[in-house]
DNA sequence: GAGCAATCTTGTCATTGGCAAGATTGCTCC
DNA sequence: GGAGCAATCTTGCCAATGACAAGATTGCTC
């Protein structure tokens, strides 16, 4: 993954988007450092800048690498509406970092070309699993299915769900689908 | 409101929870700057830590206000549990800083005792309006209304809905609500 | 192998959060 | 009314950060 070859890291875009996902993930999207990241890479302050610009393009990037990851769990859900939903919740927790920056466009360029293409792809997916599902309104019926597990997915990487929920989200969230599609 | 009186500001702690407010409203809650809300507040850089202690104690003091100011909102909306659904909606639009910081517990001091009561109070209340409503378990019933609305309230205020969704988002809500509680 | 562009480093600056020490104010109690 | 005292606020300082500029190193191309 992040091999730290020689001089002229080789792979030090993805190294510093994997070691940023990392630090997200254990201390919070607030607590991102540059130079953090940069430490653990293995290279000086100053090397994140040549490749991302400033902290919003790495958040950019990481927000694009975040649609695509989600348009890829989409798709491997397959055709099944529920287990789509369960797909989306899986994914926010396997990725959390990712989840967590894509919907905070605060921080990042939302208007970069990549990304606003990445998250199309990922939108079009889910509009069309909800479409193939119901027949009436198929408007308001995704916006339902979005609404439903994306509040799911955020209350529980938020930690504010109660304990009886159980400890398995994907298996939480396959149960609330299910009231939304019986 | 923010009345700058002489010196010993004489408010201060509820103008720099104000300020707080604002400033993320504006420019969201990774710019938030305590040097910032001193000098909007016209006090110099060191007061607020003697009412906060430090940012995370200023942020712990915003999400118990917003808890608190969620259950008024929810106490206003009677016993309708559709109603319910749309003051929440509702609550987080019009307190958008609130309701981002309440919600991302790596900001603050999630276990301050006067946030849990906060929090316990609020979370009672929407329990509480979920089984006035339906029968038949609660537990389930009550998670999928708060993941909708949570969600619908979040990916609102991301600005991730398309266009079409229309520009009141409590009507919207109403409508996205009916899909779950006929 | 020379030239060149990409990549990375060192150095610097303004801003920020946090801490320490001191000044000012308002309250309390005699 | 005033002395003492605690709360409030200020000034000064430090380490860390993001961003920028200028230069060094590497690998690619011809």
């Amino acid at each position: 993954m992040t091999s730290t070859r020689s001089y002229h890291h080789g792979d030090l875009r993805r190294a510093l988007l994997a070691a940023a996902a990392d630090a997200m993930a254990e201390s919070g999207p607030a607590a991102l450092s540059l130079r953090d990241l940069a430490r653990r890479a293995g290279v000086s302050h100053a090397a994140p800048a040549h490749h991302f610009g400033d902290k919003a393009g790495l958040l950019t990037a990481l927000a694009t690498q975040g649609f695509e990851l989600l348009g890829e769990a989409l798709r491997a859900a397959g055709d099944d509406l529920r287990e789509s939903g369960v797909a989306y919740v899986g994914f926010a927790v396997r990725h959390r970092a990712h989840f967590e920056v894509m919907f905070r466009p605060d921080l990042y360029r939302a208007d970069d070309p990549d990304l606003v293409a990445a998250r199309e792809r990922a939108g079009e997916l889910l509009r069309s699993g909800v479409a193939r599902h119901t027949g009436r309104e198929p408007d308001v019926d995704s916006l339902a299915a979005w609404s439903i597990v994306h509040g799911f997915a955020t209350l529980w990487l938020a930690g504010a769900l109660p304990a009886r929920v159980g400890p398995d989200p994907e298996a939480a969230a396959r149960t609330v689908i299910g009231r939304l599609f019986p």
